[in-house]
DNA sequence: CGCTAGGTTGATGGGAGTCAATTCGCGTGG
DNA sequence: CCACGCGAATTGACTCCCATCAACCTAGCG
């Protein structure tokens, strides 16, 4: 619970886990998706508080894992440590992709980012079917993803369907123009950027300082 | 640079760095704030290609440190490695505490919430001034943090400074009523909620499976 | 059979984006 | 010293995307 302490970490076997949190108003925002494999509550480990909400989205199977086991695991299984540090900055790099949908574009574009999102989740967890994916999420659910309402997801969502892109309805998506659900999205996940713009990285080239590396602790 | 592959981090020693995503129609969103002692691009190291770009919001000096250097950390020098995980994931709740300002909140509260962390960010480094902090932030770079464009940065900024709660000019921001900010940034930072809600968990509960900690390679 | 959560659709309003003009401070060069 | 340019700050007018409110439908379920 969000405020409450929380010396746990879970581990998903079956079942997908939200991170939300709740503002004062009453609206809520989730924060990140978890699926069989992830680590959940990695994040918070080191704080006395839960500033985070877990629950689920669907029935889950879970191992309950102390956060106390962290300090032996990095002080006797270094590659494991090392692991867990990767999957901890995927959910980060997924956290970025995320804001920058949320801050930088309108609606269809996040709710198309995010059906790009579970579809290559899906791919990646070595998902079969690339045109039809069973996926938990109710529209309100969307609407806590995506930062919007859950009215205005369903017009989106609708819009997508009447322009041939992709249809999600009973719990499936089906993305039919995979190309043109990119382009809505409007965000480039793998490729690189034509354009390089340095924009304002000239102007204190002035006061580097190169060390060879090392790092203080 | 975004899609470039980027071997290094950044240890900031004086200045700001920045972490941002440039998105199609040439928005940008920035994804973190660094200042000294901070390690930058530290989550994207085990990526081929990098997606966010680092730059600088004010002359800085930083020494570089190469990403091949973590695993000899994570083999020789666990405590280290801890520590570094442990910033990375201050720097994911600072994510998650951008993402849920930019989802859930309206302009006003969201430019709150930066000076807010700001603030926070101020007390927890050393500072001294409570209520006078050099920022090297304008008023674009808030848009870009907050999501907003900078004119309406420039009219919540007059806002505050109106209703006087706080004072953010020439670089400088002065805060005259730190409760009246918190109250309409909207999100608790710290404290714990009064009303725990159990929101959907109860659904859930059937199907869990508890066994003892253990984590599965 | 009523209850409830979710989905769907329409009407309306407001918050924030967009466009545009003006001002100010600062560095640069004539 | 002043003209010029530029980035940033500031302000106003207008537009529009999305939230809000509200009604209705459907399916699942006790």
């Amino acid at each position: 619970m969000q405020g409450s302490p929380s010396p746990e970490m879970y581990l998903v076997h079956e079942g997908w886990l939200a991170c939300s949190v709740t503002v004062i108003d009453g609206g809520r925002q989730i924060v990140s998706l978890h699926t069989p494999g992830d680590l959940v509550g990695f994040s918070t480990t080191h704080r006395a508080t839960a500033f985070d909400q877990i629950h689920a989205i669907s029935d889950a199977v879970v191992s309950i894992v102390k956060h106390s086991v962290l300090s032996d695991v990095f002080e006797q299984r270094p590659r494991l440590a090392q692991y867990l540090m990767i999957k901890s900055q995927e959910d980060q790099i997924s956290l970025m992709h995320r804001l920058v949908s949320v801050g930088r574009t309108d609606a269809i574009a996040r709710v198309s980012a995010l059906i790009g999102e579970l579809v290559e989740r899906h791919v990646n967890a070595g998902g079969k079917e690339h045109d039809s994916i069973a996926v938990p999420l109710r529209q309100p659910d969307i609407a806590e993803l995506t930062g919007l309402t859950s009215v205005h997801v369903n017009r989106m969502l609708r819009q997508l369907r009447e322009r041939g892109i992709a249809d999600w309805s009973a719990g499936v998506i089906r993305v039919q123009d995979p190309a043109a659900l990119a382009a809505v999205a409007g965000i480039q996940r793998k490729l690189p950027r034509s354009i390089p713009d340095p924009v304002r990285c000239p102007v204190d080239s002035s006061g580097y300082d190169h060390k060879p590396h090392g790092i203080v602790a």
